[in-house]
DNA sequence: CACCAGGTAGATC
DNA sequence: GATCTACATGGT
């Protein structure tokens, strides 16, 4: 898939037809929401404004809520080179192969195949004390007791506490979800650089998760989940420091 | 050898 | 509820 212009081309190996292969891509790269109302509504001050004067266009993906479930268990107190690592030893080990041309690469593992494995092979991909959360919710889906697509069709709040429910899952991890597969752009992830974003730019002060999300619901409304993606892709690719320059 | 990384569970007050 | 700590692993 490449960009020229404003012409997405778009190169598959899958037997899909067309249109269908074009429904899926719009809805996956998030091209049926109206993003510049959104941008218009959040862009309300000039440490927002920048990031989107900066990174508009930027949409958040509507990923596959179990391949987005499993990465973010593991993204857990990690880092981003780390858990790509993992996700490409454990597809390559247990996804399947994927062939375009002359490139090859392996699907996301399905949770049967993560469930047959077995804790110890996951452990032995590196997952740390991560291994048996994954296992577990890979086991509970395989056994057909718990339907990720399912939480599709169900409200912010519901979606969130349900997943929650599994050991791993905390809330952090449940917005991540919930805003990078369900669709739902009031969710506010909490992790360490929204906190230092809210905190220096912002509050201008320490504070805590609850007060974090206390804030950056009432300053910027519905459309939370967009917001912080901006000022997050701000802070990590410019850097925090040039944003705070940007006041006044 | 400390400290950190897209946090969470369990214990404790 | 708010706060504290262990937790696997690999990189500075």
């Amino acid at each position: 898939m490449r960009q020229e212009n404003q012409t997405l081309i778009v190169e598959s190996s899958a037997d899909e037809a067309e249109d269908q292969l074009e429904a899926f891509l719009r809805h996956y790269l998030d091209l049926n929401r109206d993003l510049a109302a959104i941008l218009d509504a959040v862009d309300i001050d000039p440490f927002i404004h920048r990031s989107i004067e900066t990174f508009r266009g930027m949409r958040i993906l509507n990923q596959e809520v179990w391949e987005c479930l499993a990465s973010f268990i593991l993204s857990q107190n990690n880092n981003v080179p780390r858990i790509k690592g993992i996700i490409r030893t454990i597809s390559t080990r247990f996804g399947e192969k994927i062939a375009l041309d002359d490139l090859v690469d392996y699907s996301f593992p399905t949770p049967q195949s993560l469930a047959d494995a077995g804790v110890e092979t996951l452990y032995d991909c590196g997952l740390g004390y991560r291994a048996p959360y994954l296992w577990t919710v890979s086991s509970t889906i395989a056994a057909g007791k718990f339907d990720p697509e399912g939480l599709k069709s169900r409200p912010y709040a519901e979606a969130k506490q349900e997943l929650m429910g599994f050991k791993g899952i905390g809330e952090k991890v449940a917005d991540c979800i919930c805003l990078f597969s369900l669709g739902h752009v009031q969710a506010l992830p909490i992790d360490v650089w929204v906190k230092r974003i809210i905190e220096q730019l912002y509050l201008k002060r320490e504070a805590s998760i609850r007060e974090i999300r206390r804030f950056a619901e009432d300053y910027f409304g519905e459309h939370l989940g967009y917001a912080q993606q901006y000022l997050f892709h701000y802070a990590r690719t410019v850097g925090l420091e040039n944003l705070l320059e940007s006041e006044g």
